[in-house]
Formats: C-alpha cells, sequence, structure tokens
DNA sequence: TCGGATTACGTGCACCGTAATGATC
DNA sequence: GATCATTACGGTGCACGTAATCCGA
C-alpha cells in the first residue's frame, strides 16, 4: 500500500535534491527516507532513482513520480481544507456591512434567527469587495447599500440611517436646522471608530477636510469633550448611547447622507437564511 | 498524518453504508475500521459520523470527506498508472501494422535499431484505428497505406507489396498472366492466418467469395495440399518460405492489390526513433 | 578522507484481531 | 434478543533511530 508518507518522501527529494536534505527538512534520519524510497519502489515495481552515481538522483520516471504525488498530497491538503472549511461554515455565520449601525441593529436578531451559529461580521467601506467576498464564498451575507447588480441575489432592505454633524454650540453655523457637507469645508472631525463606508464619503463630498480617527470610542469621547472639534453622529447611533453634551446635532440635507441598507445574500444560499430574512423589520 | 487505508475506510463506508459491510469488503474487522474513522475525525477535527442513531451513519460532512477521499485515491491510482505506464513505454516499444508482412520486415530492423527494447506488434485491418491508437499513445508507431491526414506526423514509405492469388493448374484460369479480383467471383479462398487490411479487401472487391480462415499455417498449406481451393500470395511472402507447388501463382492487376506501406510516428516522437527511420529501407 | 547513501540491529509505537461491552431497535 | 458500533486487551509488524558499512569524489 503507497501510504503518504511515501508520497512526502519523494516529493521532498525532488524539492531539495537529495536524500540527505529531504530527510533533514522532513525530519526524519536519512536510512529512514532511505528505506522509504526503497519501499516506494518496491510498491510501484519500478526503479524511481539512479544509483549509478555517488549522489543518488531521481530517474525520469522518479520525477514523474514525485510529480504525481504532489497531486495526490494537493488533493490530500484539498480534502483537509474542505472539511475544516465546512465545518467553520457550519458553525459560524459570516457577514459584512459596509457601515457598524446594521451591525448593532442585526446582532441580536441574527443571535435568535441562528442559534447554535457563532456570528462574525466585518466592515468594509464600500459594497464591491463585500459583493466579491459573497460571490467567493467567503461570506454568508452583507449589507450593502444598494442590491449588487445581476441576478442570482436575495436582498431586502431593512435600515436606514442619516449623517449629521455634531457642533460645538459656539460654531458659528451651530444654529442651522440643517446642513450641506460642502458648507464643513476645511473642519478637522474627530471619527468614532471605524465608520465603514461614512468616511470615504465624507472624504469626497466635504473640501479639504481633515480626519482624526481614534482607535477606541473612549479617546474619540475625550477629544469631543476637551475640544471644539466637530465630529458626526446618526439618527440610529441613539442605540449605542448618549452622545457628548456640549454638542448640538444638526442633520445633512444632501442625499447621500441618507443610507439604505440592504440585507444582501446568494440566492443559493436564501433557503438556509429565509428565517433571517423573515426577522428583518422595514427600514 | 491522514494515511491512505484512513481514505480508503471512509471512501467504502460511504459505498457500503455501514461500518460492518466496509469492513468486510476492506478485509479487516470492525473494530479497526471503526479505530480508523476515529483517528481520521481527530485528523480534521471534525465530526464526520452522525453516532446518534443506533447505525453510525456519514453525516453531510463525511460524506464531503468521502468524495474528496475518491478524489485523493484516483490520484493516487494515476500516480502508480503513470510510472507503470511510463516505465513499460521504456522498456517495450509497440507498433501496429494494417498488413503482416511489414511486420517481417521491420523485426530485424527495429531489434538493431532500438537495443535492449523488446518490441511488440500488432495487426488492424485498416489505417483508423492505429491512427486512433498513435493518438492517445497507445502505440509509438505503425506501418499504414498512407500517411494519416493533417499536420503532426513523420512518416516513411519504406515497402510495397502486391498480391495475387494461387490456383490450382487445373483452374479455368490458372494460364493467365494477371487477373483482376472481379475474375474469381464466387470462389471459396483458403487463408494463411490473419493477413490484416487485404482480407476487408478481398471481401470488398471479389464478388460472393467465400473465406476459410485457418488458425495456423500448417493447417492452411495442408489444406491446400490436399485440395484444389485457391489461395492468396504476395510477391513479398517469398521470405517466409516456400509456396505449395502444386499452386501456379497469378498476380492481380486490380491498383488496389498493390499496398505501399508507410512507417508513421507522431511528430513528437520522431526525435527518438530518427534511428528507425533513417534504417528504413526504400520501397 | 569526507559527504552521502545503504545495511544492520534493536526498540517502540500504532494498528490489528479477538473478546467483551454498550446502545438501539 | 438481534444487530451494529465501541471499548478493552494482548500481540505483532513495521517504520523508526543509532550505529556500522559502503562507495565515489
Amino acid at each position: 500500500m503507497i501510504e503518504t508518507y511515501l508520497l512526502r518522501g519523494i516529493a521532498e527529494i525532488d524539492r531539495c535534491g537529495s536524500f540527505t536534505a529531504a530527510a533533514k527538512a522532513l525530519h526524519v534520519s536519512q536510512p529512514a527516507l532511505s528505506r522509504a524510497m526503497q519501499k516506494l519502489e518496491g510498491e510501484l515495481g519500478a526503479a524511481l532513482f539512479d544509483r549509478t552515481a555517488g549522489r543518488t538522483v531521481l530517474a525520469p520516471l522518479g520525477r514523474l513520480a514525485a510529480e504525481h504525488a504532489r497531486l495526490v498530497l494537493s488533493a490530500l491538503d484539498g480534502l483537509s481544507a474542505a472539511v475544516r472549511e465546512a465545518d467553520r461554515a457550519a458553525r459560524v455565520f459570516r457577514y459584512g456591512s459596509v457601515a457598524p449601525m446594521p451591525v448593532w441593529v442585526l446582532a441580536p436578531l441574527l443571535a435568535r434567527a441562528l442559534p447554535g451559529k457563532t456570528v462574525e461580521s466585518r466592515l468594509a467601506d464600500a459594497d464591491a469587495p463585500l459583493v466579491a467576498a459573497l460571490e467567493e464564498g467567503t461570506l454568508d451575507a452583507a449589507v450593502l447599500l444598494r442590491p449588487p447588480a445581476g441576478g442570482g441575489w436575495q436582498s431586502k432592505a431593512f435600515l436606514r440611517e442619516r449623517l449629521g454633524v455634531l457642533l460645538s454650540p459656539v460654531h458659528p453655523l451651530a444654529r442651522r436646522k440643517t446642513l450641506r457637507f460642502a458648507d464643513l469645508a476645511g473642519e478637522t472631525f474627530v471619527l468614532f471608530g471605524d465608520s465603514g463606508f461614512w468616511i470615504p464619503l465624507c472624504r469626497r463630498k466635504i473640501p479639504r477636510a481633515e480626519f482624526l480617527a481614534q482607535g477606541t470610542t473612549e479617546a474619540a469621547r475625550h477629544i469631543v469633550a476637551n475640544s471644539d472639534l466637530p465630529g458626526f453622529y446618526s439618527d440610529q447611533a441613539a442605540r449605542l448611547g448618549p452622545y457628548p453634551g456640549n454638542r448640538v446635532k444638526i442633520p445633512f440635507r444632501d442625499p447621500e447622507a441618507t443610507a439604505t441598507y440592504h440585507f444582501v445574500c446568494r440566492a443559493d444560499r436564501a433557503g438556509t437564511l429565509a428565517q433571517v430574512f423573515d426577522a428583518l423589520p422595514s427600514p
């Protein structure tokens, strides 16, 4: 019977060029590898090595065998990878979101709709990378700004969020009822952690703006509390706790400042996620 | 380390449907197989079997693993097959011929040009199957009536053979200098062993003819010697020994009765056969 | 003489089979 | 109780490592 250690042996000898080097790489003794290769030759009924010279070297037949051995071993790796991946997929639900707020909304909902599963989420700053991840199966679902183009998708809008700015009461614009992004040109903003697509959106819409990204929400709150620097808020963010008291909240009236979040999965996964779609609220 | 006996185990369990049946099929005890599958689960770090019911059965993950196991095992079979085939190809030279005479001509020539190789030949009754065998690599070379159409071939004409008929001196046509196939309509012929393409050719060209195929040349000679039945000969066949004395030899004048034999191999094999091509005579 | 492969030899692990136990119908 | 899988328990083969030998440069 050709066992895998024989294949690892010949593949490694082909890679390293000698028994000695291969034995070292495989963490076995040289004699063990030598015997293994003799056994492999016996199993195959053919000479794989050229032993005429001082340095025993792979014969053409041996190189052919090594090539096939690599194929077998990569198929074996494929088995391990496939099983581990399927096992993981059975235990955890992975989705991505273009913004943090939908994650807060979905967390309790998914925990109820997917009992026994671990939920993992990741943030992205645009739809495109999440769609790519859905296509290649890296993600089970995603929260996007708009459903992907083309067929093969299931999606449902479930949340709307409107961005606004936090201004110090002494700021010249603090009395306005609404603002446009462009009104805040040249300002420096404090950012509360990762905000997904909102950050590139603001960079694009607010000319000459600067952004102070803070690693923790605490750091951001501290800076806001001890300065006049503006920050961002959203109408949905009340769920996360109270905002600093020393700011006025003014919503943006640009259409881009209002996001509609869509929960999206591949159509071929819709069956197992039917419960999730049913549990989603309306925006 | 995932060894192949583990893969054979799960593949067989998937095929047979139970540990008991699979263990029987693999010629191992049931406990041995049970332990092997526990080890496989340990190696993969995942449960492959559903042990809740009385009959331990493959879980979905186990079926996935079994599927991949079959892939690995077939890759392993591919290794054995490839090595054995390459080993054989290095030792033996295989060619086919549409007629027996070229084989007699080539035998000593190939023995000289391919030292250390065993030469195997087989007969066919038309070009087509030999061309197919050349294409798929089952044959190293072939003797054909005409070079194959299309590119990718190396060929050289090296022998011409003309068929004739052996008639009893008392046959009405025995005085003719030449004959046409059609002149012998309705006759019954004795055949000397396998004659390749000549047999279907004669069936096609001689209306209502019957053929008595003999297993051995001896049997055919015996029938010829003790009857007036006609047979076939060729101008090249003198090499094989004398013909029966009680017959006259009359060549056919139909153009089909003269065959030109071409030695053919795939262009990508021409390099290793250069010696053979050089040694071939002119027709 | 030295680097590298093979042979010799004793050891230990891992897999095996038989037998007993457990679990489910 | 019957059937099938698992656990328990010795036994053994096989691959291992160390050490000795062989073989070309």
